[in-house]
Formats: C-alpha cells, sequence, structure tokens
RNA sequence: GCCCCUGUAGCUCAACUGGCAGAGCAGCGGACUCUUAAUCCGAAGGUUCUAGGUUCGAUUCCUAGCGGGGGCACCA
C-alpha cells in the first residue's frame, strides 16, 4: 500500500531524529552549482584522482550499491553528479547512514572529484548532510513523469522528474530577459499598469468580473494593457512597455490560458512599420539568445503579405469587395466553404476565413498586413487605403504572435470607432469594446504618433521549444479542480 | 456547451473474444569496493476512477457521474 511507502519513510525521519541528526537544518551554505563541478574537470581522464575539493548539494536520484561501497546520483538545477560513498573514508556508521537516504531526499555533500574506472566524473563522498527529508516517493527515474494530468497538477514533480521540463522553463526565463535586455537598450522604460481595472479594453475578449468590498463596486481584471500604455505616451514617457498577466474569459485550447503572459510596447514618433522592424529584431535576437534551432527562420526581413491578399490566396473570396454582412455570406456560399456565416457579423466573418484558412497555413515567420478598419477599433486609417487600417498580425508555427498597429489618435475618430463598437454589440457581437470617455479625453491632450505591439510571450516560448501545447510552458496551467 | 478517446500498484506499462489482475522501477529483507536503467536471491505491494446495470462470472460489455487528452463551438 502507499500509505507503507509513507510509513517507512516517515520511520527513517524518526531514526534520524532519534540519531541527533536534524532531517530539516536551516542553511547549507558554500554550495558549487553541480554544472561548475562539471566544468572544473573537463576532460579529466579516466581513473584519474585529483585534491579538489567541492560542495554541492541537491536530490538523491539514483543509488548503486556495491556493500561497502556505493555510488548514488545527485540532481541539481544545473545538471546531475555521481557521488561514492566508501566505507572506509566515511566509517560504518556514517556510510550506514547515507545508504539509508531515500532517493528524493535533499542532501548535501563534501567529496573530492575523482573520474571512476570507465570515466565518469564522481565525488568522493567525505562528508555529507541531511539538508530535508523526502517523505513521499518520486516519479520513477528511468521513465520520468509521462501523466500528462499529474505533470500538470503536479508541477514539482515534473520539474524533478524531467530535465526537458527543467530546461523549458530556464528557455522561457531566457526569453523574457532577452526580451527586457533588447527593448530596455533601445530606451524603453518598463512600466506597471492596473491589473484590476473599472472598464476593460484595449482587446476584443470577455474580461474576469471581480468585487471591490470598500469600493462596492465591480472591477474587471484587464484583457490588455494597451490603454493605460498609450495615456503614459500622452504624459511624455515616449517609449514604453509592460510584461505581464492578461486574463480572458474564454475557452481553453492548446494556445489559450485563461492567464497568459503578454507584452505590449509603445513608441511615440513611430508607426506600424517601425513595429514590424523591432519586433523581427526582438525575435530573432530572442531566437540566438535561446539557440533556437529548429525550422523556422526568424531571420528579418519576414515575408509580408496584406490581409485581402492572404485570404483571396487561400480562399478565392475578396473581402474588400464585399462589405456587407449578407455579400461576404454570398460569396462565402458560393466559394463552398465550409463556414456557417449565420448570426456573424462582417468582421467576424473576416476574422473566420483569416483563422481557418490563412492562419494554420502561415508557419514561417509572416506579417500580414492592412485589416479593414471593422476590425481594428485602435488602428489609424490607412494612409492611402481607403477602408484599411495601418495594422499588422504576425503569425508563425500557425499560430498569431503578435498583433501591432500605428496607433489612431485623433480622439474624434476614437469617438466614432467606440461608437460602432456599440453597434456591433447590438448586432450581437459579445466582443466589443466599451466606451472609455477617460481614454479619449487623454487623446484630446494630443497623443504623437505612435506605433504600438503586442506579443504573446506564451506562443513565442512555444515556437522557441517547439512544443505544441501553451500548457507545456506555462508553469501551472488552467484546469478543472 | 457538444462529439470522440481515455482512467489498472507510489511511478512506467501489460492483461487476446467476458474466465484466478501481471512485469519493470521504487520500497522491504539479504549478498556485493568502479557502478551508472548496476547485478543476484527472497518476500511483499491492487476499492482496476466512482455509482449503478447485464452476466454463473466484468479491468473487459451497457448507463450515469468525475478527472484527463483531442476535436468542434467560443476565442485576437
Amino acid at each position: 500500500m502507499g500509505d507503507d511507502l509513507l510509513a517507512v519513510r516517515r520511520a527513517k525521519l524518526e531514526r534520524l531524529r532519534a540519531a541527533g541528526v536534524d532531517p530539516f537544518p536551516h542553511a547549507y551554505p558554500g554550495v558549487e552549482p553541480i554544472a561548475g563541478v562539471r566544468a572544473a574537470h573537463a576532460g579529466l581522464e579516466a581513473g584519474t584522482e585529483t585534491e579538489a575539493r567541492h560542495r554541492v548539494a541537491g536530490r538523491l536520484h539514483a543509488r548503486r550499491g556495491q556493500g561497502k561501497m556505493a555510488f548514488l546520483d545527485l540532481d541539481d538545477r544545473s545538471g546531475r553528479l555521481q557521488l561514492q560513498a566508501r566505507a572506509d573514508v566515511l566509517g560504518e556508521e556514517r556510510m550506514e547512514r547515507l545508504l539509508e537516504l531515500d532517493l528524493g531526499d535533499l542532501v548535501g555533500v563534501d567529496g573530492v572529484a575523482f573520474a571512476s574506472r570507465r570515466g565518469e566524473l564522481t565525488l568522493r563522498v567525505e562528508d555529507f548532510a541531511v539538508l530535508a527529508k523526502s517523505l513521499r516517493p518520486p516519479p520513477e527515474k528511468h521513465h520520468g513523469l509521462q501523466d500528462v494530468e499529474t505533470r500538470f497538477r503536479r508541477r514539482e514533480l515534473d520539474l524533478m522528474a524531467n530535465e526537458e521540463a527543467r530546461e523549458l522553463f530556464l528557455t522561457r526565463a531566457k526569453v523574457i530577459t532577452t526580451v527586457r535586455r533588447v527593448l530596455d537598450e533601445a530606451g524603453f522604460v518598463e512600466v506597471e499598469t492596473p491589473v484590476l481595472q473599472p472598464l476593460y479594453g484595449g482587446a476584443l475578449a470577455r474580461p474576469f468580473t471581480t468585487h471591490h468590498n470598500a469600493l462596492d463596486r465591480e472591477l474587471y481584471l484587464r484583457i490588455a494593457t494597451e490603454l493605460y500604455l498609450k495615456r503614459l505616451i500622452v504624459g511624455g514617457l515616449e517609449r514604453v512597455y509592460e510584461l505581464g498577466k492578461d486574463f480572458r474569459n474564454e475557452g481553453i485550447s492548446f494556445k489559450h490560458n485563461p492567464e497568459f503572459t503578454m507584452l505590449e510596447w509603445y513608441e511615440a514618433y513611430a508607426d506600424y512599420a517601425v513595429a514590424a522592424a523591432r519586433l523581427e529584431t526582438l525575435v530573432h535576437e530572442v531566437a540566438q539568445a535561446v539557440g533556437y534551432a529548429g525550422e523556422l527562420d526568424f531571420a528579418p526581413p519576414w515575408r509580408r503579405v496584406t490581409l485581402g491578399g492572404a485570404i483571396a490566396d487561400a480562399t478565392g473570396i475578396d473581402v474588400l469587395a464585399h462589405r456587407d454582412r449578407d455579400a461576404l455570406a454570398a460569396a462565402i456560399a458560393a466559394a463552398g466553404l465550409d463556414l456557417d456565416t449565420g448570426g456573424r457579423t462582417w468582421p467576424q466573418l473576416v476574422d473566420d476565413l483569416l483563422s481557418k484558412w490563412v492562419e494554420p497555413e502561415l508557419q514561417q515567420p509572416t506579417i500580414v498586413m492592412d485589416y479593414p478598419v471593422e476590425l481594428s477599433p485602435f488602428a489609424k486609417a490607412h494612409r492611402s487605403e481607403a477602408g484599411l487600417t495601418e495594422r499588422f498580425e504576425a503569425f508563425a508555427g500557425g499560430m498569431e504572435i503578435a498583433n501591432a498597429f500605428t496607433e489612431l489618435n485623433d480622439p474624434d475618430v476614437q469617438r466614432e470607432r467606440f461608437e460602432a463598437q456599440a453597434r456591433l454589440e447590438r448586432e450581437g457581437d459579445e466582443e466589443t469594446q466599451p466606451y472609455d470617455e477617460v481614454f479619449v479625453q487623454a487623446l484630446e491632450q494630443g497623443m504623437p504618433p505612435t506605433g504600438g505591439l503586442g506579443l504573446g510571450i506564451d506562443r513565442l516560448v512555444m515556437l522557441m521549444t517547439g512544443t505544441r501545447s501553451i500548457r507545456e510552458v506555462v508553469l501551472f496551467p488552467a484546469m478543472r479542480d
């Protein structure tokens, strides 16, 4: 029974205490990463002794007993190191106590490095300490932890058992530090804007709603940072970015988690072409920083297509020639596409065509430009194409990764866009922009011409690590209770 | 919300057409001073997700529920 496994470990815990050993000491100073120990002895010939003493700490992963001598494997974040325990070095009593350790125990070791007869770098244990007794059995040592439910619900077990999981989240951290470095070096200021917002905005999505007791009012978890960041541009910060969680009350899929990490930046005196160039450079730098070696070529410039052209190429339908709902629905029906047009608005139909027939085909990084104004309430009208905006979305691996505009800064036009959103809502669109008067007033103060961009960090990490599910790159993905 | 697949020992997996639920790892007892998925000997370890049903007999078939995966719907 499982209880027996736990009882055995509990009994060992009590034996340690009875022997005067603290199974949960307060600290263990002076630990060296295992990777550092390995680097110090790279190329050591098989059978060679050294006089180098090292202190390492980590989790006991395996044990190969030989009676009066045993080998053990110790894992830390940086790698795995073999330990050799010898009765003639430790003495009978400490040898016995060392062999009574359980796999999964946290252990600290002082030892002398040597290369075994087979050439394996090994630490001959001269002293050791239990750093924390593990009271539950670890996952299987060779196959690791496979069960996806346990891996996501109990990520600590996944990280402890599967080196790939540890590496993936180290890569994720490197993606984020690289993003910060590139933007900081380009003169951007990192800022923090409210997560709890009286009015949500900046994207088309349903929000999570919560309640503030003292104020006795509804608040929303943000679905985007856009409107607050543009107010900072009005204020004169000129180049700002925010890296943080957004929350969208929508379905869960391989590329959607209800809370996800978003980067948004805004740059005064720039337009969407500048944003596109910055995106290409940023993603390329990230790919280099994490050593990306997959199929995708992130080197700038990326392929550029127009939205109308891309949809026409994929479906034969010219959405710009069918500018109202019924005409477009008729064209879709005439083309024989498998798409239910009932109850869909014109912008929703365009979005359907894009997501079903265009997006899955966009494997190599591609910038899709010039979206209809109906889809883009915060984007400035195109400087030369009537009815379009200066907006692009970037795709890679068959997923949208970024969305950018030349920002709309004419307050009167912004008011009209909000009113158009309200009309769409009356037509049945559940994801429209609520009217944000404070934002319009900010624009009335004068916002410089601005280029802005949002980049989905989780999806970027998926691309960089070649994973197909957002749950693999989020430490604790959303699960049912 | 709908459809399909799925749930067996702590972990990784078996169990043919409905016929005594098995193995490896881990754990337990023992042997072993260069192993590295160590090896060898021994003894253990199960509410087969839950609740019903069909049957002489259910891990297996049926119904419902719960969890997970995939898809659809929704979703920038």
